[in-house]
DNA sequence: CCGGATCCGAATCGATACTG
DNA sequence: CAGTATCGATTCGGATCCGG
């Protein structure tokens, strides 16, 4: 029962038909965070029907992208195979084209945490953010928490449970969360507008886009230049 | 009528809703190669049901990646647009991970002149070309024939009528053919174990995926050099 | 021939309910 | 927690048809 078939011998082609369906890449990106369980899946894709969710699963397994381990005393995990992990580039790379397509958020569009988390990710300017000073920041969007830790060329992304405990270690998207931040913002998806560089913290902070809830506010300056999208090309209508 | 919304507000999840239906970057990938008419992508994409290929062209222009060309005395042609163009790299590194996987063709599977142009630029290497001598190349498979030039780490690949008379000229993917090349062969969909590696070229001739039809045959020790795909990580079942 | 539009059965997807 | 089962809503695929 393999996907429908493109009729094509290509690797483009079948490139689409491991990963091409519907939801998968979606999968594959909240996997690329970090292993995950089911339920963590589902809580990251709130709109995925359950059934989908599996059969993509299972189909993910077949392809040799994702790994399914069982962990003692604690359920069970999906995780990246190494040939999965090689995906990473070309979602970052997705992640940028689409940034510039972004509008508004649509209604009942949420943010989830591993898709702020790689929209980080994709945002992260290593050669900017390798001059820099190290930096810790500690970024609020919506009701989802992230410990944002940059130093020269390095990111360090954990995901903080509103209740301030840190996501469970055994799944490794745990990053040392000691000591205090330096800089503690909120925003909502107008962040988006930061990174496109189309305000600046000032005017962000101006526009009620983004508020600072403790720290340094100057830092708002670095972190801007270590995390930046240019939308680019100008979209043609 | 957007598209089916994942509810995400994120860079990838935009980018799957504006090419992640089925078809849609197969569409995209012949695009890539040139400017398209209508006719010219259907028989690209023999599978493609018609009213499946004009619904994607309609979402591929409201999703700024594809425009609509009328061309005087010559129909119309579908191009990428400058943000579509972006994908380039993409594409062409889903096209290196695809690869990897690609076992042998199956029932029915066909082999395009738009899928192996395309597969040919994923396989090039700049920087091994950059060291070895220009050469250029007619390269058979199945009944589509491509002119490959390389010279330096600069590759152009023209695809010539069987006839032997090139394709329209018009529609840009036409190199310089003026001259005889100093290689000529034909292979099988077999070439892909030719560029992975998994045969050298004396190997290849041997077990006849390939023969030289006529030009120097120890020049296609330099194209096993100017293409090639590591299929790198050892697939995990 | 080119550039589609239309119709219809088959397969997939989405929402909800339910189970070991 | 980790999925199946079910079923109506959509989409896809294949074929045909149509205006220029």
């Amino acid at each position: 029962m393999a996907s429908r078939s493109y009729g094509q011998y290509c690797g483009v082609t079948t490139a689409v038909e491991l990963i091409g369906e519907r939801w998968a890449l979606l999968i594959v990106r909240d996997l690329l965070v970090g292993p995950r369980r089911y339920t963590d899946l589902k809580q990251g894709l709130p709109k995925i029907p359950t059934n989908i969710l599996s059969t993509r699963l299972k189909e993910l397994q077949e392809g040799g992208v994702v790994r399914r381990v069982p962990m003692l005393h604690c359920g069970l995990v999906y995780e990246l195979t190494p040939y999965g992990r090689v995906l990473e580039p070309i979602v970052l790379a997705l992640g940028r084209w689409g940034f510039a397509q972004m509008g508004e958020p649509g209604e009942g569009d949420v943010v989830t945490a591993d898709s702020l988390t790689m929209a980080l990710r994709t945002a992260f300017r290593t050669d900017a953010a390798a001059t820099l000073p190290p930096a810790d920041y500690e970024v609020h969007v919506a009701d989802i928490v992230l410990r944002v830790q940059v130093a020269g060329s390095e990111l360090r992304i954990a995901q903080v449970q509103p209740a301030g405990r840190p996501v469970d270690p055994k799944l490794g998207t745990q990053a040392s969360t000691a000591g205090e931040p330096d800089l503690t913002f909120a925003a909502g998806p107008g962040i988006r507008r930061l990174i496109s560089g189309e305000v600046t913290p000032a005017e962000a902070i101006d526009q009620e886009v983004l508020a600072v809830v403790a720290g340094d506010a100057t830092l708002l300056e670095r972190f801007a230049s270590s995390f930046h999208i240019d939308p680019g090309v100008t979209l043609v209508a």
